[in-house]
RNA sequence: GCGCCCGUAGCUCAGUGGAUAGAGCGCUGGCCUCCGGAGCCAGAGGUCGCAGGUUCAAAUCCUGCCGGGCGUACCA
């Protein structure tokens, strides 16, 4: 922690005859800062103290004011505004970024524990849509933070490669579908199949049968079954490596849903020996009600249909055990929309009726829904947007753009295709990051094609700026220069926003939100552009520019690095 | 019916107990002979869905209601 706000907090606590720990509870920046640098409410003492604030607020700024790290302490009301040694603030907040350099904002509270995230986990045989995206973008950038934080970090892909569907897709190949179209349309193709087969099954409810017989015949075996079924899994996972690649995604494990498949029978069979699932209506379901809680049943979870083919939920139970006997994981986390959530919560539950005390390990990171037109995405209605045109469209935009300012940015051809995929793709991703997971993101193209204010390009651009003075400034960054040269607003406000990263690294754990560094990484921008703005550093008299360079060097260190932990690059140069 | 999520500026969203509720987009008006204008500054714009309650203090906590979304046994 800050030594100052340490030293405040015991003087204060001193004075009050409180822990320490309290006076840090309730200390921060005031609401404006012109105020000062902290302030100290006094509200939560009055009871204890059996004063009003405004007099122990009166009484515990002269206090303050006596340390030596304390320049100002005013009672304002019942708060006391403090401003504290400028310089000596500014020398442990940039000094310890300029020493930590990347590591700065991490820790080691994750060393030896283990974290599998499972995300992304598309469906085989369907185009990589803007929906794919969340959890694609979500799952990747808690794998950064995870890993900054020391922790083992596990991605899964988790494919839907097995279930009823591809029974309804081998049906719909072996009727209409030809090798010659799926080899050169890939996914696309897959999907026409799979959209004709369902608007062919509204007239002809026979074709369900078929499909669902296809299936059986899958997980029973059935060479040529199987034969279609790894052809298109194949074929499906070529396109999404190519995505990967673009997104710069890599995954530790990739296993889909299939590679359980021979673990759902015993699996059954233990359950049912065991008491723990039984059979009703032809299936076999593990009833999670609860004793005695009439009226609210819950829902059971589904574990073999009365045909006999297994579910999700099934190959989920089997992969969860897997998992823990792998990886004996401190924590597992399914990044997977909020539609879900009821299934996550009967899954869990089962699972510690099944005995496995680390069942309450088991986390659903759940989001909101992307939409289109207000409404949910419907890729057999065709109101659907697909990842590939969302990246081409941004792409060609941020090339023009790149034209445009030509004679400023010196970029060779090379680097400028490069460019314009990375910018690219950050404005996609921070579109994706840019709101509580929660909340529901209407898709509109005007806003993914955005690059201004509160996007991804615009961070990037904060980025490109500080790298180019860095680049002209040709000498080291200073690691210990005079801080009383930085006296403007602008250039403490920064100091004080980088001093803010650890704790909003952490907070993006906490809360499985990477929305909360997104958020904070545009609050940094806006400082630097600010500082930026108001503030020259070629050129200023030595003391300042060294000053103001190792400002410079601290701010591009934390941007670049909360940058990479949302998943997006960080060019020197756009 | 029950469960979960959402309701804050024209639009998209932050803010989950502390001072005068903040951003982006859009709108109006400014700012480089100077390190990158994908930028910066200023302005207009809000009964925080409604009604009670708890508290010195509520957008934030509790209760009820209204509106929207999702889920609720053989899809994933």
């Amino acid at each position: 922690m800050n030594p100052i706000v340490r030293e405040i907090a015991e003087r204060a606590a001193d004075f009050l005859n409180v822990p320490a720990a309290r006076v840090e509870g309730v200390l921060a920046p005031p609401r404006d800062e012109s105020l000062g640098d902290y302030t100290i409410p006094c509200f939560a003492f009055a009871k204890e103290l059996r004063r009003s604030p405004q007099e122990i607020a009166a009484e515990l700024a002269p206090a303050l004011e006596q340390l030596p790290s304390v320049e100002r302490a005013e009672a304002a009301g019942p708060y006391v505004n403090l401003t504290v040694d400028r310089p000596r603030l500014l020398r442990h907040i940039l000094g310890t970024v300029l020493k930590e350099g990347e590591r700065y904002g991490g820790s080691d509270e994750g060393q030896g524990k283990t974290i599998v995230i499972d995300y992304s986990s598309p469906n085989i045989a369907r185009p990589f849509t803007i929906a794919h995206m969340r959890t694609t973008v979500l799952g990747h950038s808690l794998k950064k933070i995870y890993e900054h934080l020391g922790y083992r970090v596990i991605g899964v892909n988790h494919l839907g490669d097995w279930g009823t569907q591809f029974g309804a897709l081998i049906a719909a190949y072996k009727r209409w579908g030809s090798r010659e179209r799926v080899e050169k349309d890939n996914v696309y193709e897959l999907f026409r199949l799979y959209v004709r087969f369902h608007e062919e099954a509204k007239k002809d409810p026979a074709l369900e049968d078929e499909g669902r017989a296809w299936f059986k015949r899958l997980e029973e075996g059935d060479p040529e079954a199987l034969e279609l079924w790894q052809w298109f899994v194949d074929v499906s996972w070529r396109v999404f490596q190519h995505y990967y690649e673009i997104l710069g995604i890599e995954f530790e494990e990739v296993r889909g849903e299939s590679a359980y498949r021979d673990m759902t029978g015993p699996l059954i069979q233990e359950l049912l020996e065991k008491g723990i699932a039984k059979e009703s209506r032809g299936a076999v379901i593990v009833p999670l009600d609860e004793e005695g809680d009439e009226g609210k049943e819950e829902p059971p979870l589904l574990l073999r249909k009365s045909d006999g083919t297994t579910l999700y939920a099934t190959r989920d139970l089997a992969a969860a055990i897997y998992h823990y006997e792998k990886y004996q994981f401190h924590k597992k986390l399914y990044v997977v929309d909020a539609g879900q959530s009821l299934h996550f919560k009967q899954l869990f539950k089962a699972l510690e009726k099944m005995g496995y005390p680390w069942a309450k390990d088991l986390v659903h990171v759940a989001f909101g829904v992307v939409l289109i037109e207000e409404q949910r995405m419907s890729t057999r209605a065709g109101r659907v947007v697909f990842f590939e045109d969302v990246l081409k469209q941004a792409v060609e935009r941020i090339r023009r753009i790149i034209e445009e300012a030509e004679k400023k940015t010196e970029l060779s051809d090379e680097e400028k295709e490069q460019v314009a995929q990375d910018v690219g793709v950050g404005a996609i991703v921070y579109a994706n990051l840019s709101r509580s997971r929660l909340q529901n993101i209407n898709f509109r193209w005007d806003e993914v094609l955005s690059f201004e204010g509160r996007s991804g390009p615009y961070l990037q651009y904060t980025h490109a700026r500080l790298a180019g003075v860095l680049r002209k400034y040709e000498g080291e960054i200073p690691q210990d220069p005079d801080y009383s040269a930085l006296t403007q607003p602008q250039e403490v406000a920064l100091a004080k926003k980088l001093e803010q990263f650890p704790a909003r690294v952490q907070a993006a754990a906490q809360e499985y939100d990477p929305f909360l560094l997104s958020d904070y990484l545009y609050d940094l921008a806006l400082a630097i552009n600010k500082f930026y703005d108001s503030c020259r550093v070629l050129g200023e008299p030595p003391e300042i520019e060294r000053a103001r360079i190792a400002l410079v060097g601290a701010a591009k260190t934390v941007l670049k690095k909360g940058l990479e932990l949302l998943g997006l690059k960080a060019p020197e140069k756009m």
